[in-house]
DNA sequence: TCCTTGCGTTGGAGCGCTCTAATCCGCCTA
DNA sequence: TAGGCGGATTAGAGCGCTCCAACGCAAGGA
């Protein structure tokens, strides 16, 4: 038994096949007999309107690409939650992409969800080249976590410079000066993370120590292991770096927030778990997807042309792993 | 600028529409000439074809259906790399699709799938009702973690009772004897493994303690809190749920694993982390998610009609949370 | 009475592609 | 030289839907 279309809903109904396309889209100018006759034949038929269809005939989509970068990292889960449920109230619906953190793959991705001709494309923490990208471009593209230069694309960040500064004004109130910074190498937003921790250090007075890193659990750990001179407290990459920042100080015998403290980025559940209860920089992820969906969507209704840079600010959530330095 | 089209192309290698759909499709009876003039022109013009029409005229699909019912869960995001590896590699595209555990939320989900006319859909860890599932079961349907006794689905499981058998058995082995299980309530897979922990336990001889739970970390917590009588040892209902139960035992003062060891279930990341260390039972979750693929694929492609119902082992991963008891 | 008005409804073209059947053409065979 | 063959190519219909122009019809105005 095949799906029913149209056809049959209208040959049920007693109707021509184009009214009952005016009843799916909920046209005012259909008499309300004829409406209830076609919405219960299409009930009896279990009929469902044919998405791909529909979009074909009217040159119009109703589908949004999401191309998310890393579908293991919490946060983006986080940002989906967000454009997914803004997405859906407007009445657009998802087709979620995964890229694998590798250009290669995400350029296939990025093919593959083009193929669909969606309305509009999110990238969600991006590595791919930026002339990929102007490559896809023919529809309205935004890009989360990766600023961009492109006057065709929308972006959303968090002001990364400000969030750093925060956690370094939070440590050098708690009485640290001996605080280091694992950056997160070339992976999307850690440049100016980078600069924001730099700034806030020099208006301290103090001297800025970067420990190269990426957004990884073992980079943590490993450039907490290369450091020899004395820190009393670290701003990590983000919270997954901050985990192995604190695997790390345990096996070097360091207690947190005793001996040094630590700070994340990102605020993700991971953060929140109260095994690990990280002081972190919190991004408020469900509006950043929120963001993203509303930019787009203004975009596909051609409300808008001139890109959009929108900045979320960035907020410290002080748990338990920051503290006062020693007093020596 | 519009996207060119298959007619585009074929006006500027100079030959038919049909002949350029023969070349995109891969034909062997394509002369090496024609073929390369069509290539050539496909690439200067940008073309790529168009997922929705190409569907539509061949009525078939090439898209594979997701429904992940927690996007949050990193169970998840591993299950879906292996199905999008497999499926990637079988020529299926992913429309993956959020159902956030709920489950009407999931029933529109699912709505939202089929007006894709997918080839197939799986769904990952659902909670809707088995007649919603069987409304939609017009093509081939996959379930993973959780069981049906539906003929037309099939089902990728781990074996649950052998999972919590193996903890148990690990536990008993380390001079453990009261031992606990935080169960996963209503939770997909939760009865399998209570019932598992339940006979091992007597098979051990000893007397089985179910707490009552669910998947997530609070639920793990304020089960250890409701616990009276001592008990040297837990088996959580699965890692989030054990990283809840870590956090109340240190709030208590017990010491893990010198006062109390802890094994969770599904080794997630999340286990791995060095700062949880987490002993745990593992689910092959890339192999599920190939599994699922490969089940979901031969059915699309008519080469079998019967129910798979596909179990994989657990194995058990030893960290840091267990150990012998403290010998009073 | 005829003509207009406007709402409700319909036929038909066409979206970008696939598929079947027909056509073309060079070459081998009788 | 005619006939047959088979591989390469193409015309045309049609997938399920939307959209436009046109149509029928009852009510109102002249």
């Amino acid at each position: 038994m095949a799906r029913p279309t149209m056809e049959d809903v209208a040959a049920r109904a007693g109707v021509s096949r184009a009214l009952v396309s005016l009843v799916m889209r909920g046209s005012p100018k259909v008499s309300a007999a004829r409406r209830t006759a076609v919405l219960e034949a299409a009930a009896e038929l279990g009929y469902s309107p044919h998405a791909m269809a529909r979009s074909l005939a009217s040159r119009t989509s109703h589908v949004l690409g999401v191309m998310v970068s890393d579908l293991h990292n919490p946060f983006w889960a986080e940002v989906v939650d967000g454009l997914d449920g803004h997405a859906r109230a407007a009445g657009f619906e998802l087709v979620i992409n995964t890229g694998g953190r590798s250009p290669s793959r995400e350029q296939q991705a990025l093919r593959s969800l083009t193929s669909f001709r969606p309305a509009g494309i999110a990238l969600l923490g991006p590595v791919v080249a930026s002339s990929a990208i102007t490559a896809a471009a023919d529809v309205p593209l935004v890009l989360v976590s990766r600023s961009s230069r492109l006057s065709i694309v929308d972006t959303v960040n968090d002001d990364g410079r400000a969030g750093s500064a925060l956690a370094v004004d939070h440590l050098v109130a708690l009485g640290h000066r001996e605080i280091v910074h694992i950056d997160g190498g070339s992976g999307s937003q850690a440049a100016p993370r980078r600069a924001g921790y730099q700034v806030a250090m020099a208006r301290h007075g103090l001297t800025p120590r970067v420990a190269r890193g990426e957004y990884t659990e073992a980079a943590g750990a490993a450039a907490v292991r290369s450091l020899r001179s004395p820190f009393t407290a670290v701003l990590a990459a983000n919270d997954l770096n901050a985990v192995g920042v604190l695997s790390a100080l345990a096996e070097a015998g360091l207690r947190v927030p005793e001996d040094v403290s630590v700070v994340g980025y990102d605020n993700t559940w991971l953060a929140g778990l109260r095994h690990i209860g990280l002081t972190t920089i919190d991004q408020p992820r469900e509006e950043m997807g929120r963001l993203a969906a509303t930019a787009l969507i203004s975009r596909v209704r051609g409300e808008r042309t001139a890109a959009a840079r929108l900045v979320v600010q960035p907020t410290l959530v002080v748990r338990a792993t920051t503290g006062p330095p020693r007093t020596q």
